[in-house]
DNA sequence: AAGTGGTCTAGACCACTAG
DNA sequence: TAGTGGTCTAGACCACTTC
C-alpha cells in the first residue's frame, strides 16, 4: 500500500534460491500488502516477466504454485486474478458440514452475541498476540434446513480489525472470510482444525435444541493467512444427528 | 502386467487433449497395471520423453501432476519413483489422530476379529460391487500410549484380495495400505471421510474401556484407488478423551 | 485485431548421486 | 565421470476473450 508497485516489480536481487521462488515471494508480497486487491487482475505474464527480468516460463512456474495454493486464479484470455473469498466455491473450501446423504448444506446464520474482551492466555498464545490483548468475540448460531445445527464461538484480535462493529458484522451479505478480506485485506488461506466428540453442556444444549448429554462434534479451528500467521480462533459445536463433517484427502487420479 | 511395457511406451496417438495429459494417462496406466512397481524407478525423463515422442518439458509437466498427487516422487540425481506406502510419511498422510498437545501418536495394533461375510446392500453399493458379494471383515483395536483408543471395522471385497488370510494380516509388519500395495498392487490414493459424534454403545464401550454413553468420534472412511475406484470401507470409533482428529487445509503460503 | 493465458519445443547449464 | 532430476531461457503457435 504505502509501497508503490514500482518496488514490487523491480528487477530481482542476487540470491541463492531459484528465480521462480524469488518471483513467487514478490507476488506474495504484493498480494499480502494489497498492491493487487482480491478479484483484481495482475499485470499480464509478459509484463510481469519483463518487470522481474525473467523468462515467461519462469514467471509461469511461480504463478503455478500460487494457483495450486488457491491464492491466484487464471482465466484464459482474460488474465490472472487474486482469489476472492466470495462465491460458493471458496465458501465450501472451509465449510465442511454436509447433509448425511452427501448434499451440500447451506447454513443460515444468526448472530447471537458480539463483545470485546481480553484474551485468555491460551488464546493469546494461539493467536500470537500479547497476553490479555483485546479480542472481538462473536457467537453465531447456524441453522441447516431450518434447525439449529452449529454453534460457533469466534475470536479475533481487535487490533487486526479496527472499527469492526456488531452492525458491520450483521450487515455482512457474504461469508465471514470475505468480510475479513474485503474490508481488512486479510486473506484466510489455511485452516488447522482439531475435532473431538463431547457431550452437550447445559449452556450449549438449549441453543442447539438438543438434550444435555447429547453427543456433539467439537471443532477447534485456527485460521491462518500468509506466512501462517493466525487471524482467527473458532470453536464450533456441531449437532451431527442429521449432518456429517466431510473430509476428503487427495484428488481423483484419473487418466 | 499382461501388457508388455512396449505398448505403454509407444508413441502417442492423435488426440484432442493436451499431450501432457496423454502422457499422464500412459504413466497412470503403467503404474496401475503394475508395469512399474511401488518403490521402483521409472525410466529417466529423457528416455520417457523419447519413447512418447514428446519434449522433456512436456514429459516433466505430466510427471509434475503425478508428483503433486503423491503418485510419484522425484529424487534428484537418482530418478523418479512410484510412491511406496511404507515409512512414516505416508502413514500419517491417512492417519489423523494426534495427541491433544499436537504430537504424533504411534498406534499399536491388535487384530481382534477376522472373518468372511456377504456384503450388506449399502456396503456393496459403497464399494461398487455386486450385492451380497463376499467381504473380508477385520476388526482392529488400536492403542495409543498403552490405552485402547480406536476401534476399526474394516471391510474389503474378498475378490480384490485373493488368498488374504488372517495369518497374513497378522504378520504384516507395516501399514495396512502397504499390505494392499505390496501384495495386491492396490494403491490407496485418496480417502473420503465422514465424521460425527456418537455415544458409546454397549458393544463398543468395553473394548475401548469407556463407559457406555461416553462420547466417541465416529469416522466412516472410503479408501479409493485410481479412477476413484473404492477398495476399502472403514468404520472407526475414536475415544477423543486424550486425542484429537487433526485436519489441515492448504499449505503455508510463505515468501 | 489485439491481448490474454495454454501448450509445446529444443537446448543450455546446474546440483545431486553413485560407481 | 556419467547419469539423474532441477532451473532457466527464447520463441512458436494455439485457444479464448474483448472490442
Amino acid at each position: 500500500m504505502a509501497t508503490p508497485a514500482r518496488r514490487l516489480l523491480g528487477a530481482l536481487a542476487a540470491s541463492d534460491r531459484p528465480l521462480y521462488e524469488e518471483v513467487r515471494g514478490r507476488l506474495i508480497e504484493g498480494i499480502s500488502q494489497g498492491a493487487w486487491q482480491p478479484g483484481e487482475a495482475l499485470p499480464s505474464e509478459g509484463e510481469l516477466a519483463r518487470a522481474f527480468g525473467v523468462a515467461v516460463g519462469t514467471l509461469r512456474k511461480a504463478v503455478d504454485t500460487l494457483v495450486a495454493e488457491q491464492v491466484l486464479v487464471r482465466r484464459q484470455g482474460k488474465g490472472t486474478f487474486v482469489t476472492s473469498h466470495d462465491g460458493r466455491r471458496l465458501m465450501f473450501h472451509f465449510f465442511h458440514i454436509v447433509e448425511r446423504g452427501g448434499g451440500k448444506a447451506y447454513p443460515e446464520v444468526r448472530l447471537i452475541d458480539f463483545r470485546r474482551e481480553r484474551a485468555m492466555p491460551e488464546e493469546a498464545a494461539a493467536l500470537g498476540i500479547a497476553p490479555s490483548e483485546k479480542l472481538i468475540r462473536v457467537r453465531n448460531l447456524l441453522s441447516l434446513g431450518g434447525r439449529p445445527a452449529i454453534l460457533d464461538d469466534i475470536a479475533i484480535p481487535a487490533q487486526l480489525f479496527p472499527g469492526l462493529t456488531e452492525k458491520i458484522f450483521r450487515a455482512r451479505d457474504n461469508t465471514i472470510y470475505h468480510l475479513y478480506q474485503s474490508r481488512y485485506g486479510i486473506n484466510v488461506l489455511r485452516t488447522d482444525e482439531r475435532l473431538r466428540a463431547v457431550l452437550a453442556s447445559r449452556e450449549v444444549a438449549p441453543l442447539l435444541q438438543v438434550a444435555p448429554g447429547a453427543p456433539l462434534l467439537e471443532i477447534r479451528r485456527v485460521a491462518l493467512t500468509f506466512r501462517d500467521r493466525p487471524v482467527e480462533l473458532r470453536l464450533s459445536r456441531v449437532d451431527t444427528a442429521r449432518h456429517d463433517y466431510h473430509n476428503t484427502l487427495g484428488k481423483d487420479v484419473a487418466a
